[in-house]
RNA sequence: GGGGCCGUAGCUCAGCUGGUUAGAGCGCCUGCCUGUCACGCAGGAGGACGCGAGUUCGAGUCUCGUCGGCCCCGCCA
C-alpha cells in the first residue's frame, strides 16, 4: 500500500511549524462536526493534534471526513497555521492543520471504550482488547518507559566490563523453590524440561568458567499463585560476578539505580543505600522489607513491666513474650472507634487486640489506665518520647507473632494518617541483610533454604553448622524500595565441601545431590572462584517508577490473576495428536478439546 | 488450598425489603449547527441481568453449584 508517509509526529507540531506543509499518520481520535466547519484530531503516540476542514470551501473533503469513524487509521496533509482558539492545555495547542488532503487507510469498527486515560475499566476488559488498552497514552508511557530502563541497564553493565550472555529456557526441573512450568519432551517421552525459575546454576557455571562479570535480563517462570505484584512469568535483571564480596555486589547494584535516577529524571539518589541487618528489620519495623518513608519505629519496653501490677503484660513477660509498641504522634485524637479499627490489623495474626495509651494534655487515657502505675508511665513518655497529644500502641506476644503484627499495624496507620504523600513520589531504597540461612519448614519437617540452597553462610557463623543450624546466617541480601522487594542475591558457596554439607543439612542426601546437582558439585573441583550476584525484579522496578498499581500495568501482555491470558486465550487445550506425540495421556480428558 | 468483593446495554454503573413493559451517563446511528477541543441541540437503535440448578404463584433480586475479574492469606528458594 502506497500513502503519503508522515513528516512528523502529531504530537510535535509546533508554532515553529507555521506556514509549513505537513503530513500525519495516526489515529483519528475525535470528530468535532460543528456543521459550518469540521476539527479532526489525530493522534499517534506522541500526542494529538487538531486538523481543520471548512466544508464551504472543501466539499468533498468534509463529505469523507463525516464517513470517518474513531480509531480509524487515516493520513493527512495540510499547512500549519495559528488557532483562532489556543488551547493551552494541548502541547500543540496554539496551532492546527489546515486540511488540504486525507486518506482513510483503514477503517476502525467502535472501540469497546475511548482510548483515552480517564476512562475508569475493568482489568478483564482492558486484557481482552489489551491491544487497545496498550494504544491508551499512559500504558504507551509505562512500555515506553520500560524500554528506557532496559537500555540504561544494558549501559550501564556494558560499562562496568559486564557481559550479556543467554541462558537456556529448556532446563532440567530441581527440587526446592517454587514449581515448575513442566515442558514434556516429545524426543524423550515420560521426560520434561522445565522452565527455568532463575538462570541461578547457569550463571555460576559461567563464573567457573571465567567470564568474570555477567548479566542477562531475562524472563524467569515460577507455577504459583499470583497476586498484584506476582505473575507466572516475570523478568530479571540476573547478575553474577566473580572474585567479589558482599560489599561489591551491593556498591554496583547501587550504581545502577543512582544512574537509572540519574538518566531518567536527572535526581541524585543518595548512596549508599542505608543497611539494616534482618534481626534488626524485624525488631524495628516489623517485617524483612519495610517501608521507610514513614518512621513509626517499633519500641520494645518489655522490660518496664518485669513487675506490673497489670495482669496481661506480667503474664507476658512471665512466659518470655515480648512487649513492644509503636508511637503515633497526634493520635491522642483518634475516637475509641477508630481505635478499634485500627486494633484489627493485629487480630489476623491471632492476637485479640492492642493496648491504646493517649498522653494528652490532661494526662493519660487508656482502658487500662488503672493497671498501671505512675513509674511504668513515666518509662513508656520516656522510651517512646511521648509529648502531649501522642498515641502508643502495645501489643505483647512471642516475639515471631509480636513484631510482624507491629509490622501490619505499621502499614495501617500509615495508610490511616496519610503518612504516604502521593504527590511528589519519595524513593526510599535499603538493603537488608544477614538473612538466617535457613529455616524449619514444619511442613516438611527439615529445614530449608530461606534464600536458596547455593548461598554461602556468614564466615563467623559457620561453626555453628553443625550445633545451631538455625542460627547461621546467611551472606544473602535483599534490595527493598518503598516496602517492596525489588532484588536479592547472595553470595554463593564456591567449594564442593561445603556445598555438600548444606545439603545434606537440608536433608537432601549425597545421592540425590549427585542426581540433581552433580554438575555443580562437579564444576566447583574445578577451580570455582568465590562469586556472587544478584538478581532484581524488573518489572516491579518499572512499576514503582511508573507509580502503576499492578505489574500488570507495566507488563504488554500479562496474565489474570488464574494465570490466564485474556488475548490470545492461553493456556488452551490441546490435540490428541499433539498428547500422543509426547506420551502424554489426560487423567481427566478436557471435554472442551 | 482458604477468605473477601464483583459480574445488569459496546463501556462505567443504578436497580430499596422478591412483584407490571429493567434504567442512567458515555459511546453508536440519523438530522441540525461556522471556532470546537468531554462541542451543543433534537430524535433513534441497542439487554438470554455471566452460565446451570433450586426455593417461590412470581427471581436481575434469595440459596447452591459453576465460569470469569480483582484483592488478601497460604504458597512464592
Amino acid at each position: 500500500m502506497r500513502f503519503p508517509k508522515r513528516t512528523v509526529y502529531c504530537g510535535e507540531v509546533r508554532p515553529t511549524d507555521v506556514g509549513r506543509r505537513v503530513i500525519l499518520n495516526g489515529w483519528v481520535a475525535r470528530i468535532r462536526d460543528l456543521g459550518g466547519v469540521i476539527f479532526l484530531d489525530i493522534r499517534d503516540h506522541t500526542g494529538i493534534c487538531q486538523a481543520l476542514i471548512r466544508p464551504a470551501q472543501q466539499p468533498e473533503i468534509a463529505r469523507q471526513a463525516r464517513h470517518l469513524t474513531v480509531e480509524s487509521v487515516i493520513w493527512l496533509e495540510g499547512i500549519v497555521q495559528w488557532r483562532e482558539n489556543p488551547n493551552p492545555a494541548l502541547p500543540t495547542g496554539l496551532v492546527e492543520i489546515a486540511t488540504e488532503a486525507f486518506g482513510l487507510l483503514n477503517p476502525s469498527v467502535p472501540p469497546p471504550f475511548p482510548i483515552s486515560d480517564d476512562v475508569p475499566l475493568t482489568e478483564e476488559v482492558r486484557l481482552r482488547y489489551r491491544y487497545l488498552d496498550l494504544r491508551r497514552p499512559q500504558m504507551q508511557r509505562h512500555l515506553r518507559l520500560r524500554h528506557r530502563v532496559y537500555q540504561v541497564i544494558h549501559r550501564y553493565f556494558d560499562q562496568q566490563g559486564f557481559v550479556e550472555i543467554e541462558t537456556p529456557m529448556l532446563t532440567r526441573s530441581t527440587p526446592e523453590g517454587a514449581r515448575d512450568f513442566l515442558v514434556p519432551s516429545r524426543l524423550h517421552p515420560g521426560r520434561f524440561y522445565a522452565l527455568p525459575q532463575s538462570p541461578q546454576l547457569f550463571k555460576q557455571l559461567l563464573m567457573v568458567a571465567g567470564f568474570d562479570r555477567y548479566v542477562q535480563i531475562v524472563k524467569c517462570f515460577r507455577d504459583e499463585d499470583l497476586r498484584a505484584d506476582r505473575q507466572p512469568e516475570f523478568t530479571q535483571v540476573d547478575v553474577e560476578m566473580a572474585f567479589v564480596e558482599r560489599d561489591d555486589v551491593l556498591a554496583l547494584t547501587e550504581g545502577l539505580f543512582a544512574q537509572l535516577w540519574q538518566e531518567l529524571w536527572d535526581i541524585e539518589l543518595k548512596l549508599p543505600f542505608p543497611r539494616l541487618t534482618y534481626a534488626e528489620s524485624m525488631s524495628l519495623y516489623g517485617t524483612d522489607k519495610p517501608d521507610l518513608r514513614y518512621d513509626l519505629r517499633i519500641h520494645t519496653v518489655t522490660d518496664l513491666f518485669a513487675d506490673t501490677a497489670f495482669t496481661i503484660f506480667r503474664t507476658a513477660y512471665q512466659q518470655g513474650h515480648v512487649i513492644a509498641g509503636i508511637r503515633l504522634e497526634g493520635g491522642a485524637a483518634y475516637s475509641r472507634r477508630e481505635l478499634e479499627e485500627i486494633a484489627e490489623s493485629v487480630r489476623p495474626f491471632g492476637l485479640p487486640g492492642l493496648v491504646w495509651i493517649k498522653y494528652d494534655t490532661d494526662g493519660w487515657h487508656s482502658p487500662v489506665a488503672k493497671h498501671l502505675s505512675p513509674s511504668e508511665y513515666e518509662g513508656l513518655r520516656e522510651r517512646f518520647q511521648l509529648r502531649e497529644g501522642d498515641l502508643v500502641l502495645l501489643v505483647a506476644a512471642p516475639w515471631q507473632t509480636c513484631y510482624p503484627a507491629l509490622g501490619a499495624l505499621r502499614q495501617t496507620l500509615s495508610r490511616r494518617a496519610g503518612l504516604i504523600s502521593s504527590g511528589s513520589p519519595e524513593y526510599c531504597f535499603l538493603w537488608v541483610v544477614d538473612f538466617p540461612l535457613l529455616e524449619y519448614s514444619a511442613a516438611e519437617g527439615r529445614y530449608v533454604a530461606r534464600h536458596h540452597p547455593f548461598t554461602a553462610p556468614l564466615e563467623e557463623d559457620l561453626p555453628l553448622l553443625d550445633i545451631a543450624p538455625e542460627k547461621v546466617r546467611a551472606q544473602a541480601y535483599d534490595l527493598i524500595l518503598n516496602g517492596e522487594e525489588i532484588g536479592g542475591g547472595s553470595i554463593r558457596i564456591h567449594t564442593a565441601e561445603l556445598q555438600q554439607k548444606i545439603f545434606t543439612l537440608l536433608g537432601i542426601s549425597p545421592e540425590q545431590a549427585r542426581q540433581k546437582f552433580g554438575f555443580l558439585l562437579e564444576a566447583l573441583r574445578y577451580g570455582a572462584p568465590p562469586h556472587g550476584g544478584i538478581a532484581l525484579g524488573l518489572d516491579r522496578i518499572v512499576m514503582l517508577m511508573a507509580g502503576a498499581e499492578s505489574l500488570r500495568d507495566v507488563i504488554a501482555f500479562p496474565k489474570t490473576t488464574s494465570g490466564l491470558s485474556l488475548v490470545d486465550g492461553a493456556p488452551a487445550p490441546v490435540e490428541p495428536e499433539q498428547l500422543a506425540e509426547l506420551g502424554i495421556t489426560l487423567v481427566t480428558p478436557d471435554q472442551t478439546s
